[in-house]
DNA sequence: GTGGGTGCAAAGACTTTGCAAGACG
DNA sequence: CGTCTTGCAAAGTCTTTGCACCCAC
């Protein structure tokens, strides 16, 4: 954690990004949490602990800092843009139901075939998502 | 082609859809695209052959098609939702610029570890998406 | 015939933008 | 101190919903 936000500092300002409170805010808030919050659930959680931060600079924020490489976007097939300050691959569990987003270690990198990829095709990042019905809603449906 | 608009019309009974020509418009303008349109893109294909189709309509369909399991979306982290009419399992690239998506027939599900999915989790489906810049972008950045 | 489907308009959810004031480096 | 960042409000984009009419089965 505290290796983290050293690596972030470093991070942010080699994007030249300036070293807010609410920036580091919002990536605190990121990596102390696994569930992949989006801007409104980040904006939930801050604004106790920010006073005066907005869902505005969340949403600002998080476009910095997916642009410096420092979060990713979460593909859920859902409308609303999840983030995750995982940023090496792996994979996830969306749940169809809830919408709840679970991390998964499945290894999927080293087995893909990336010669399949067509020339001229620069890939920068995979991504690995499990669709289905989560722990939790299975026993909740009985 | 054929053969899919048959077995389109069975599934489409199966899951107790009616059979309305703006639900086989959709679907049959689905399987003839690579691109994989969202709504605004159907729509603006579909309303000068269907005479009065609506967008709303595109987006019910979509929605029953979706659910009927004769499509699916495509994760690209992008807002708009798109979909594909390939429902057996397929891998996609996702441009970040211009936000094109490809087919690639990566096969990644025979190589993936599934047994690292926890116990009370069911996994509907798996999608694995790669992300970068495509050729047009490439030599149109030159 | 009748229950699901459609079209229109309006509402809704999420995200972005313009602008003036403020803060980091 | 200048430039990047913030907060507020308003606008924008994509998608869903309510309701009356219509059509496939």
């Amino acid at each position: 954690m505290e290796e983290r936000i050293l690596s972030f500092r470093e991070k942010a300002r080699k994007a030249g990004l300036k070293l807010t409170p609410q920036r580091l805010a919002v990536y605190k808030e990121l990596i102390s949490r696994t569930d992949h919050p989006g801007a409104e659930e980040l904006y939930e959680s801050l604004k106790e602990k920010i006073e005066g931060i907005s869902l505005t600079t969340i949403y600002r924020t998080l476009a910095s800092l997916e642009r410096a490489g420092l979060v990713i976007r979460v593909p859920t097939l859902r409308d609303k843009v999840r983030y995750d300050a995982r940023t090496e691959p792996h994979s996830h569990f969306v749940c169809l139901e809830c919408g709840r987003v679970y991390d998964m270690d499945c290894d999927f990198k080293e087995n893909l075939k990336l010669s399949e990829i067509p020339e001229g095709f620069e890939v920068k990042s995979c991504s690995l998502v499990c669709y289905g019905i989560c722990k939790e809603c299975n026993s909740s449906n009985k």
